[in-house]
DNA sequence: ACCTGAACACCGTTCAAGT
DNA sequence: ACCTGAACACCGTTCAAGT
């Protein structure tokens, strides 16, 4: 410590602008839009590690307990967000009539865009659609796809559930580290699985993960689209 | 509060036995297999919210600092569980000889087993195989299943990931509460999502996630089966 | 080396008080 | 209705002191 003034030292700048005083204030300051976009841009600067309450409220310049009129958890702000992430997945596609492109255009891109927030796909697999709009219109678009293709209705929702929990799960594999297959001091005893790991090393072009989600996808069309009538 | 002693409360029965005193105790009380087995206990019975490093320590009749002279965090806790877990997974039809069906065997018992553990799936998901020995031995045996079946060497390391994937996703669907595609008010302006779920709903004896989980399985079993060459 | 006990630096959430 | 500020009931983790 040198030089310290008897000011308490603030570590965000010079001067964060002054609260408003108590009181309820002409206008609301917060509402869910703009929480929902202060996350998204706290999430993107600090991850989900530096995402707290008491955080976004420091970016929305109020205080942590005001968050509480317009949410009524964290967990409802990660749902507001999730809802928000999910319109960014790709479903043109789906109106084209190339069932299996647009498939793949969709899965791809609902894999791209979650694989960067995986803390919430624990949020969003157990989540009622009625819960999320954004996500409904997201099914909607994907059903009318499937039921057009020729699906028969009542594999309609088992087919996208079973997709999409393959594009969660591999969500989380592209987050994997690179070694995560290195078997260390184990390998003589696991000759079978440390070759496979080394063949795949020798090929070496493409991301693991992405290998890996191509070769699962084209399995899960190929497999799937057996079942259409059309 | 009526006729309070002067002792403290203690909510946990007459009399929690009086811990030994500050020091080095002759013998050592803990060690990773017994904090292993305490941590599976008390998860199967508090679940992962009650799931504490104090409440970890109190069973086991210890201080929480304890704990850190023979695990570096909660997460190592959670990898030691998710290995131990690991070996109740089936992989003992990979040697009988029939790929698809030892590939059933071994995705359903590896789903119903961490489908009562999904906070444990962000923690599997990017876990080097080396700090996870069970984890490295059903991976071998795995391994050799594929091998023996006819797959392509750079193969099976996607394959293997890819329905590992799959099995993730899957294991949180089942947590899903039973009204996840209610659509609420908005069924009107989804009638294609609506429909499909209706209809879902009608067939109606097996659970959902089962539905999904057997579609989807039973597609990627079809569509890596191809590669193989035996 | 391996315990205890106290302390640290946080969390999310609640609630009275203010306008 | 919608803010502030103080408080509550926790967390995981560190570390000096003890044997």
């Amino acid at each position: 410590m040198t030089a310290a003034t008897s000011a308490p030292a603030d570590p965000h700048g010079p001067a964060a602008r002054p609260r408003r005083r108590a009181g309820r204030p002409a206008a609301a300051v917060l509402d869910q839009n703009g929480i929902t976009s202060a996350a998204l841009q706290l999430i993107g600067k600090s991850g989900y590690d530096g995402f707290t309450m008491a955080a976004l409220a420091r970016t929305l310049n109020v205080a942590p307990s005001a968050l509480y009129n317009h949410v009524s958890s964290k967990r409802d702000v990660l749902v507001l967000v999730q809802d928000h992430l999910t319109s960014f997945v790709d479903v043109t596609a789906f109106e084209a009539g190339d069932w299996e492109q647009a498939v793949r255009d969709w899965a791809w891109s609902y894999r791209d865009v979650f694989s960067k927030h995986t803390p919430l796909i624990p949020v969003i697999a157990v989540l009622p659609v009625a819960d999320a709009p954004k996500t409904l219109a997201m099914y909607e678009a994907v059903s009318a796809g499937f039921s057009r293709a020729g699906f028969p209705q009542e594999r309609i929702v088992p087919a996208i559930v079973a997709i999409e929990s393959f594009i969660f799960g591999s969500a989380y594999d592209v987050t994997a580290p690179a070694d995560i297959f290195d078997s260390g001091t184990m390998a003589a005893s696991t000759p079978h699985f440390t070759a496979a790991v080394q063949r795949l090393a020798e090929e070496g072009h493409e991301k693991p993960a992405d290998v890996a989600f191509r070769l699962g996808l084209e399995a899960l069309l190929a497999g799937l689209g057996a079942l259409r009538a059309a």
